[in-house]
DNA sequence: AGAAATACCCGTACGC
DNA sequence: TGCGTACGGGTATTTC
């Protein structure tokens, strides 16, 4: 199993080293990374453009330059290296970016499911999606709002981007359980006090994971250690550390979804 | 319209 | 040992 890029693994590779260089060169080394404009396009509209920022929304990083933003969206096995102009392409290289001839920023991708946007309109990319969970200005009760406004199940629902952006599979089992919520329940049948426990618990296991530097399940990442903290995800049929009932894996939209079946009710 | 299913990927683990 | 296959993740797209 992959690591999960989520909002603190995403933080740690936005390089803001290259805040205040110019792109110089381009070298595209699978075409479908780019999600838009067209190659040609793309080589013609980012050369010559200085780095001017780089943010951050949900799991999309964002690079404002001269006249467009480029966004980049690691997916789950995607990287970004700042290398030596010269140092050499290596497997899995997706997007070199030149910077100012010295400098080389890398967009590496095992599994190829990442993509990269050059836009003068980053709302076309960005503007759906829901709100950042660890937003202060993020309160119980938008979540309530936006959970009951859909008839879905609620594992899905928080994995919509846009109900609430950042949440992965991960994280999304981890903040069930700590809300006593079955992952298979109707989201319009969520009570305003449930939802403030799932609230509560969202931004718990966000926070937690961040604390953790993110969660480290297989090869791919290697920095964290949240993966020692888990409570069901990865744990089918070890005991509930709550109440001792073995967790249970089951799919739910398509995804690997651990629960314990006591302390989690339908 | 809204919800659910599918497509896109490949290194690894596992079964025979 | 070697080969074939299932698996996992996030989101755009397609289907229901």
């Amino acid at each position: 199993m992959p690591e999960l890029p989520e909002v603190e693994t995403i933080v740690r590779r936005m390089r803001p080293e290259i805040v205040g260089t110019t792109i110089s060169g381009v070298d595209l080394r699978w075409e479908r990374t780019l999600a838009t404009p067209n190659w040609v396009t793309f080589h013609k509209n980012i050369l010559g453009q200085k780095v001017d920022a780089v943010n951050r929304r949900a799991k999309y990083i964002v690079i404002q330059l001269s006249a467009d933003t480029l966004i980049i969206h690691l997916r789950m096995s995607g990287d970004i290296l700042f290398r030596p102009v010269d140092a050499p392409v290596e497997k899995h290289d997706r997007l070199l970016l030149n910077l100012d001839d010295k400098k080389t920023l890398a967009f590496n991708d095992m599994r190829k499911f990442g993509r990269v946007w050059l836009t003068p309109t980053p709302n076309d990319v960005l503007g759906k999606l829901g709100p950042e969970p660890l937003d202060a200005a993020f309160t119980a009760d938008d979540l309530f709002k936006r959970i009951s406004a859909h008839k879905r199940q609620i594992k899905p629902l928080l994995l919509d981007q846009h109900v609430i952006a950042g949440l992965g599979n991960i994280y999304t089992d981890e903040a069930l359980h700590l809300a006593g919520l079955h992952p298979l329940t109707k989201s319009d049948t969520i009570k305003r006090s449930q939802a403030e426990i799932l609230w509560r618990s969202i931004r718990q296991v966000l926070n937690e994971g961040i604390q953790r530097n993110g969660t480290s399940i297989d090869w791919i990442y290697r920095g964290g250690q949240y993966q020692d903290y888990l409570h069901v995800y990865g744990r089918t049929d070890e005991p509930c550390f709550h109440c001792g009932t073995p967790i249970q894996k089951i799919v739910v939209g398509q995804r690997g979804t651990h629960f314990c079946p006591k302390c989690q009710k339908v």
